[in-house]
RNA sequence: GGGCGGAUAGCUCAGUUGGGAGAGCACAGCCCUUACAAGGCUGGGGUCACAGGUUCAAGCCCUGUUCCGCCUACCA
């Protein structure tokens, strides 16, 4: 037995076991036997992230599921990866490289393509090794990558056979674009934010001179693009002036004053003016009344020439400016008043969105969320707290189409090619549809060219690949129909041509993570891993991703599979500040749990996420309570210490033959929690599970037990000792496997230490109930309410812990006689008594303290030490609790409804309740009344 | 606008078939008692947001109100 220091340290020996798993290769499924299959997808942190408070919980509570089923003999498989999280990388990247003055375009997208890897491949692995300091059990044989190959082939088959099915296409229509990123997004990638803004009102002069009508708005400048004004059919204020003209101010446009029932008479003036090209809501009345729909904005989110030359070229917020100046000037401007407003912001860099005209590529996902949604409801997948159904019917059942591609360079390139030299169906050559404009203008023959269509480039003399490699956007319409193929094209299949032109957006980066569950486990070919491990046995993750991924992955998983990605959602909470704020960087609130792994270690880190885990949506953070844990396990660490020191009456970790009390006691405690362990991780109650091991082992191993066989570990006959030692051992080893799913540090260290085994921990199996001994607890409890009562009066009447006192304790039973009689000196040694008289007829000792408890009354005699005041006061106090407890039991007693109708042992355990108090008051109020009357 | 969640001890929060209000920390008092002062023992502290209702019985179920948080949405 190697001696073990005084006070737990984690940091010397975690990395050490962390390698002694590793080397074993303990984190590999485990093969042989019948053994079911349990395996959980991690869900990939960005290869730009560093460990969050997030990552760390929602790692640890994978871990604590992998390493309990493993204990419990499933084969387990822990997939761990990460995610190339096409903008935020991008971003990244791109920030680097501006340190060195170097611009993406200027080096060319494969160029960039080629640094953005060299830098995964310097810092992307980063989160991985903070997960091993944490101690996740991932098989790291399995890490994957979304940009892998494989995972790249999964999503060329995914899109190629959705675009076949026609569940992919490409339209043009509004989208929410970052005019920072250079990039659609999708509905959910805009974070719609209350801002403080203006509502402009704006006059907007009749053709014939016959007045105006005012129009309010958030965003002048869009009015140059405004190709209507809406009003209510049924609004009186303008009934007159349905299909007038308006002349719209700074442009020389006429617009028409249209009816459309969308409009809200309330708001405003009740005239909304109307930019098809630049609103959703404008969008659709532009639809509904065949307006044109008229681009002034353009994707760098300056103004296009459509808004006229004075404006051309300004950035949007400039233009604004300028707009209104040059209507305030003509007096075109009613009123400006506050107004606070949501508006879209960009998900990765926090610009304010704008919404414009451009072609994408969508999937069409109603009949996918159909599949999805059922297989809910059926509960084929179930989410855990299930109200979060809730959450994902809402959003499943209002689904719209989702835009997947991305304007931008790192992440999966759509798999589709244009043919310039084939015809729409109208006739029209492609190549004089598609667009090119440059990064920086050509000279060719003397000639400046910055933009143009394919055969115009190609006519002035550009080759394909020249015009290719300058592209800085590509413009191809909707009339021009893409080849979409599972492996890379060089010839066009219909016309044979041979100067293809690749669509050069990229996808969503959660069109991966959305086949996560099956393409980490080799699909599309059929490999054992999915055999195995498919579908995964739950999704364990944050309920801000529920729509990005889960849905999604759902969706994809029962289209692909056949089958469901998970069985089980479990949706934890989101880490805040102790203050309840959301972490974040510039707020420089942000916990590194890699900090609290260092000052706590992981062990203590990793039981305290456990113990947060039950609360709510949103956990408060405390580090005090960190600390609080910490202290359990060097509590835990010196129970240990003191066991160690007994090693040599340790004879064999199985029980037999249990006789005494407190080892009956405890082991029948131990089958309690064992359940109450397992039951808590069955359902995902990862608090109930870690706090019924807190209590267990602090308030009933160390405070009870161990305190309670320390007399007969000091003065006991060697058999005794040996009973007594080998439960504890048998004990200590439960605990030490209850414990380790949370804390895999400290229970292999002294697994180790003590268990003298050669295995892992890791390997050995989970315990389950074991036997309960019948009478062990309330035999126990004579033996708890005994010395409660006694520290009670000793605490309270303020008796040095040092004095030992002579004690006597009236007993009501023959069995509380016997239970006490025979543990007498743990009592003593637990309440500090140099004696104590036991029996059913003691008579009251002159001048005692006195307390009634269950089954006893409690006598301290102290000769003249007593204070009389102070003790009448004391069992005063002890009256009133009682008598309030009379009161309320005995209402219920002498209610006749609570007797016919509440079941039976209900109304027992009342009864017995209420005999209890009687006696005890009774009892009282003798001792107060002899008090009160010899005043002592 | 729609939806969801929360309101329990000074603080942070548990409390699942409705049946004696709990934990951790903090606070007060006493103690270095041979595993542990990162400890032990004792104690104080609650109209379970408010108002109704159902029930023999409500922190828990129902209705309404207030306050806080979040998600979602095309109100210019």
């Amino acid at each position: 037995m190697n001696t073990l220091d005084k006070t737990y340290s984690p940091s010397s020996m975690e990395d050490n076991w962390y390698k002694f798993w590793e080397e074993n290769r303990l984190f590999a499924p485990q093969e042989g036997g019948e053994r079911p299959s349990f395996s959980i997808v991690i869900p990939p942190p960005n290869v730009t992230g560093s460990l969050h408070m997030g990552h760390a919980l929602n790692a640890t509570l994978q871990d604590i599921l992998c390493r309990w089923k493993r204990m419990q003999g499933y084969r387990v498989l822990w997939v761990p990866g990460t995610d190339h999280a096409g903008i935020a990388t991008q971003n990244v990247v791109e920030r680097a490289l501006a340190k060195d003055k170097i611009d993406r375009h200027s080096i060319g997208r494969e160029a960039f393509i080629e640094r953005v890897w060299q830098w995964k491949a310097e810092y992307g692995n980063r989160i991985i090794f903070q997960l091993k300091k944490l101690g996740a059990s991932c098989d790291w044989e399995h890490l994957r990558f979304t940009m892998d190959e494989g995972l790249s082939r999964a999503v060329r088959e995914v899109f190629v056979r959705l675009f076949k099915e026609g569940l992919i296409y490409r339209d043009n229509r509004l989208i929410n674009w970052c005019p920072r990123c250079h990039t659609a997004l999708s509905d959910l990638e805009a974070e719609h934010e209350s801002l403080d803004g203006k509502l402009y009102y704006i006059k907007y002069p009749f053709e014939d001179g016959t007045g105006y009508v005012i129009v309010a708005t958030t965003r002048p400048e869009t009015m140059l693009g405004d190709t209507a004004v809406a009003v209510h059919p049924e609004d009186d204020r303008y009934a007159g002036q349905i299909g007038k003209l308006i002349a719209l101010p700074l442009t020389n446009r006429k617009i028409p004053i249209i009816a459309d029932s969308s409009v809200d008479m309330e708001f405003g003036t009740g005239a909304v003016k109307i930019t098809p090209a630049h609103d959703f809501n404008d969008e659709l009345t532009g639809r509904r009344h065949n307006l044109p729909s008229l681009s002034v904005i353009n994707e760098e989110g300056k103004m296009t020439h459509e808004a006229g030359e004075r404006y051309r070229g300004l950035d949007r917020y400039e233009c604004r400016k300028l707009v209104l100046k040059d209507l305030r000037e003509k007096d075109l401007i009613e009123t400006e008043k506050r107004y606070v407003h949501n508006v879209g912001h960009c998900y990765r860099c926090k610009t304010i969105i704008e919404p414009l005209q451009t072609i994408q590529w969508y999937v069409k996902v109603e009949s996918l969320a159909d599949g999805a949604i059922k297989a809910v409801q059926d509960r084929t997948i179930s989410f855990v707290p299930e109200q979060w159904e809730n959450n994902y019917f809402a959003w499943m059942r209002d689904i719209r189409d989702w835009c997947i591609s991305r304007q931008i360079w790192w992440g999966h390139q759509i798999p589709a090619w244009y043919c310039p030299d084939c015809k729409t169906e109208d006739g029209i050559l492609h190549g004089d549809l598609i667009e090119h404009i440059f990064f920086n203008p050509l000279r060719v023959k003397s000639k400046t060219i910055s933009s143009g269509t394919y055969l115009q480039l190609i006519k002035a003399g550009l080759t394909h690949e020249e015009i290719i490699k300058n592209s800085k956007l590509i413009r191809i319409p909707k009339a021009v129909k893409p080849l979409c193929e599972r492996e890379d094209i060089s010839v066009c299949a219909l016309c044979g041509s041979e100067r293809l032109i690749r669509d050069p957006d990229v996808l969503d980066t959660w069109f991966s993570s959305a086949l996560w569950p099956f393409s980490t486990l080799g699909w599309p070919e059929q490999t054992e891993d999915l055999k195995n491990f498919y579908p995964t046995s739950v999704l364990v993750t944050a309920f801000d991703i529920i729509f990005f991924w889960v849905a999604r992955m759902i969706m994809m998983g029962l289209k692909f599979m056949d089958a469901p990605p998970f069985r089980h959602v479990y949706i934890h909470a989101i880490i805040r500040d102790s203050k309840g704020q959301k972490m974040s960087k510039s707020m420089g609130n942000v916990i590194d749990p890699l900090v609290m792994i260092d000052k706590y270690g992981a062990d203590a880190f990793r039981f305290s996420l456990a113990v947060f885990a039950a609360q709510g949506r949103d956990i408060r953070f405390s580090e005090e309570r960190l600390e609080g844990y910490r202290h359990f396990i060097n509590k835990f660490w010196n129970a240990a210490k003191f066991i160690s020191t007994y090693s040599g009456y340790y004879r064999s970790s199985k029980l037999e033959d249990i006789k005494s009390l407190p080892n009956r006691w405890i082991v029948t405690r131990l089958s309690a929690v064992t359940e109450e362990v397992n039951r808590g991780l069955e359902s995902y109650r990862f608090n109930d599970a870690a706090n019924g091991i807190y209590h267990f082992v602090w308030h009933e191993f160390c405070d009870w037990y161990i305190e309670m066989v320390k007399p007969e570990l000091y003065t006991g006959t060697d058999s005794e000792k040996t009973e007594t030692v080998n439960c504890l051992y048998f004990i200590f080893e439960k605990i030490l496997l209850l414990m380790h799913p949370f804390m895999p540090f400290v229970t292999e260290e002294l697994w180790h230490k003590f268990c003298k085994k050669d295995k892992s921990i890791m390997l050995s199996s989970y315990p389950t109930s074991l036997m309960r001994y019948m009478n062990a607890e309330s035999e126990m409890s004579n033996i708890i309410n005994a010395v409660n009562g006694i520290r009670s009066i000793r605490g309270e009447l303020n008796i040095q812990p040092s004095a030992e006192i002579f004690v006597a304790i009236k007993t009501l039973s023959d069995e509380a006689t016997k239970t006490i009689t025979s543990n007498l000196s743990s009592i003593k040694k637990m309440a500090r008594c140099s004696d104590i008289m036991v029996g059913k007829d003691l008579t009251r000792i002159k001048g005692s303290a006195i307390t009634v408890r269950e089954q006893m009354e409690i006598y301290i005699p102290l000769e003249g030490l007593l204070d009389v005041k102070s003790e009448i006061a004391r069992l005063g106090k002890e009256m009133d609790k009682i008598n309030n407890e009379i009161g309320i039991v005995g209402k219920k007693l002498s209610n006749e409804d609570f007797l016919n109708n509440a079941p039976s042992e209900v109304v027992e355990k009342e009864k017995r309740k209420y005999e209890d108090y009687r006696h005890r008051k009774d009892k009282l109020l003798e001792n107060l009344a002899l008090l009160q009357s010899i005043g002592s």
